[in-house]
DNA sequence: AAATAATTGACAACTGGTTGCCAATTATTG
DNA sequence: CAATAATTGGCAACCAGTTGTCAATTATTT
């Protein structure tokens, strides 16, 4: 996915396009995110899974939460030991598993959590502002067919010379 | 940027779901670009930085890379490393600085960047196929303006309670 | 009920990126 | 020309995520 060669098929090149800009503003969008958490000592991925928990309402387990997150079971265990170090979560325990707790925002978790999603909130307004609707929900439905045809489109092989 | 609040807003609220499609996207492409190369023997980290010199008519350094990819010089520094010892790439003696060479592909790695890019074509054709070239270019415009806004919009602090 | 399969958490190793610090080189400035 | 500042590479530590293996628990099948 790395850069713009010159393709002949102006689609598939606005396409490859559209491909490295995300990939410039995701990472902005992550960097800009960590330094708006930061000053509530939160970071992305901590301030992410906590958001699993809070837009539960049921407690969640771990491989629950990996799942939500659409990330490996074993980075959300991670992230979720890093949680509770920090006193943002706790565990329960789970009636049907011995081995596997919920977990739940503490009541420091949760403050900082709504914190946070006001950032956020004030933040993606100010972003917006200036931006088209229609481009907008444009963007965001062409983005969200990528996403699915991502899903579904087979992998070119090295061997098929088409 | 995790998750997506319901915000009063329509506009802020089609950018946070932008922004988590884009993060969901972003994984994928570099998951697809992963397993597109892996039978080259490349992985997306090592095709981009190829592309940097692929793209170059002059020898570039690892700073000057760094810049190209815009990543940190060090992150830089440890993927030329690394194909160095791949032999996808080798080092001139830059006569303008003793201890920072050029860096330029070897013919084997050329050859691999060759493929991965033809691949990288038929993928690109391949997802355009089936998408609207005015919601492409849309997109295309949409995302690089954020971008740039990204840059240049103040992040919220928790002191202002807006 | 017992054997087998799937889920789960702990642990470790790995990829890819960051930052910080140090020493060496190069550039700038006085 | 000398002092100072900026650039550069090497090294180490760290963050965030992945995969793989192992043992323990839970589910399923026979």
């Amino acid at each position: 996915m790395p850069l713009a060669p010159p393709s002949s098929l102006p689609l598939a090149d606005d396409l490859t396009k559209i491909m490295l800009t995300i990939f410039r503003v995701n990472a902005s969008l992550l960097d800009y995110g960590n330094h708006m958490v930061a000053p509530l000592g939160l970071t992305s991925a901590r301030w992410q899974i906590m958001g699993a928990m809070a837009l539960s309402d049921q407690p969640l387990t771990c491989p629950q939460i990996a799942d939500f997150m659409g990330v490996s079971r074993q980075g959300a265990q991670k992230q979720l030991h890093l949680a509770l170090q920090d006193g943002l979560v706790f565990t329960l325990p789970n009636p049907g598993h011995e081995r596997s707790p919920f977990y739940r925002l503490t009541e420091h978790g949760q403050t900082l959590y709504d914190r946070a999603m006001r950032l956020q909130d004030r933040w993606s307004r100010a972003l917006s502002e200036t931006l088209s609707a229609t481009e907008l929900s444009t963007t965001l439905h062409l983005l969200q067919t990528l996403h699915h045809r991502l899903h579904t489109t087979p992998l070119p092989t090295p061997e098929s010379t088409s």
